[in-house]
DNA sequence: CATCCGCGTTGACGGATGTCAAAAACACAA
DNA sequence: TTGTGTTTTTGACATCCGTCAACGCGGATG
């Protein structure tokens, strides 16, 4: 039995819309695999020699500077499809945040079965601009928005992203939410430094906009005042 | 005659690949369009209604806060693809910086004409994907970068991006050129303010670096100390 | 040639955010 | 529980960059 029949992303990956001999095939190309939180899958700038399909979990896009500085550049969450295929080399590092599992295959193999089959690189293709579109509003928020719009936006999306994941069904954002980042995650997704982050969190809890439960459980009061504060 | 046989850019452009007779009947749903330098092509927001080849000259894209602060999120130049297939809305603005010519055609045109051709599909998912890998890296300037490194890069990936364009046959980055952009839309681009901007121009020149021969020359002086500067 | 106007430059200043350091909170194991 | 190491918070301070304002340059126009 293909595994693919129990696959739990199988109708939102870009394997929807696959028929069941065309699953069967891409099925033989790929496998399971395990990645434990803070696990690399891929390198930057390395040979793009793998490409995945997120089951479960969530992994962190990041290119680096060479004197160590981090840029997250993506997020990918379940049914996310993430590496570089038709490419040499990956322009991003990918690591898992929380235990991710994830449908891997070899970046030749898929790019062979995609340019046979039309309808995933179809799928591939509304995927790759519709992060396209993401990425670009996120360019907007780190070179035009300050400390407190940034903090306030990525609760707001971070409320909506993991709303479609939990295990609530989606109905609408999530009040309260648990983050698969540190603070220092936080901050290399904003552009901006832990310290800032921890003080912005802080005044927001302060101004009684936002509940702070645990360190990574976080709780939007009100969320009419952040949306003002994300400009 | 289709108006195809004679453009310069139809074997750089997604329409490459297409044999004669798919280059007739993508022909009969474009049509040539000239944009003067400042006019707009495409709104932010609105109704994605049409997707464009760039045969000629420079434009931008951007996304705009409410209150007027501006981010250029990408720069397209000849061959390049601009609009937003298959989705609803654009997520950016386009708007020509020099006068340029485009191939347009409807949204809905476009998304049937490319459903119904893979490798016009697959060289657009190629174009998204490097464009992707290409914003991605912006991101990292944007919000890990100081001013005088953005600077140094984005003069780099001017003389780069230039080169190709230029009549010069692209024999390695242009050691000068003339830059698209206005102080305050190089501003725009690297997330800084038109007096920054202003200051680490001079800065470089001051140190031998670059030259300004006028408003909108540059030539690098010392591409080494650029390569440094940019980190 | 004189005037105007847009764009770019320069200067003075302040504030938001980064840096450095220490304390506090938390996680985990013994 | 206690101890240990990590993460987060908080504070003091520095600095880069933004803001505001004045000025200069160059091109267009009459």
């Amino acid at each position: 039995m293909s595994s693919c029949d129990t696959c739990v992303v199988r109708n939102r990956a870009i394997c929807s819309g696959l028929d069941n001999r065309e699953i069967e095939a891409l099925n033989q190309i790929g496998r399971r695999r395990q990645v434990t939180a803070g696990e690399p899958l891929i390198w930057e700038d390395d040979d793009s020699l793998l490409v995945a399909n997120v089951i479960e979990g969530v992994l962190k896009l990041t290119t680096s500077t060479e004197d160590g500085r981090e840029q997250i550049v993506g997020v990918a969450y379940p049914s996310d499809f993430i590496g570089r295929p038709f490419g040499q080399t990956s322009s991003a590092s990918v690591v898992a945040l929380t235990d991710a599992r994830v449908c891997v295959f070899s970046r030749n193999d898929f790019d062979r079965f995609a340019r046979e089959h039309p309808e995933l690189e179809h799928k591939l293709l509304e995927r790759t601009l519709a992060e396209l579109d993401r990425t670009r509003s996120w360019m907007m928020l780190l070179g035009r928005k300050n400390a407190s719009e940034k903090i306030a936006t990525f609760l707001l999306e971070m409320s909506d992203r993991l709303a479609e994941t939990g295990c609530t069904p989606a109905f609408g954002p999530a009040k309260r939410f648990s983050l698969p980042f540190s603070r220092q995650q936080v901050a290399d997704v904003l552009g901006l430094t832990i310290e800032t982050v921890s003080r912005q969190f802080t005044k927001l809890k302060n101004e009684g906009v936002i509940e702070l439960p645990s360190r990574r459980e976080v709780e939007i009061v009100n969320r009419g005042a952040l949306v003002a504060l994300a400009g």
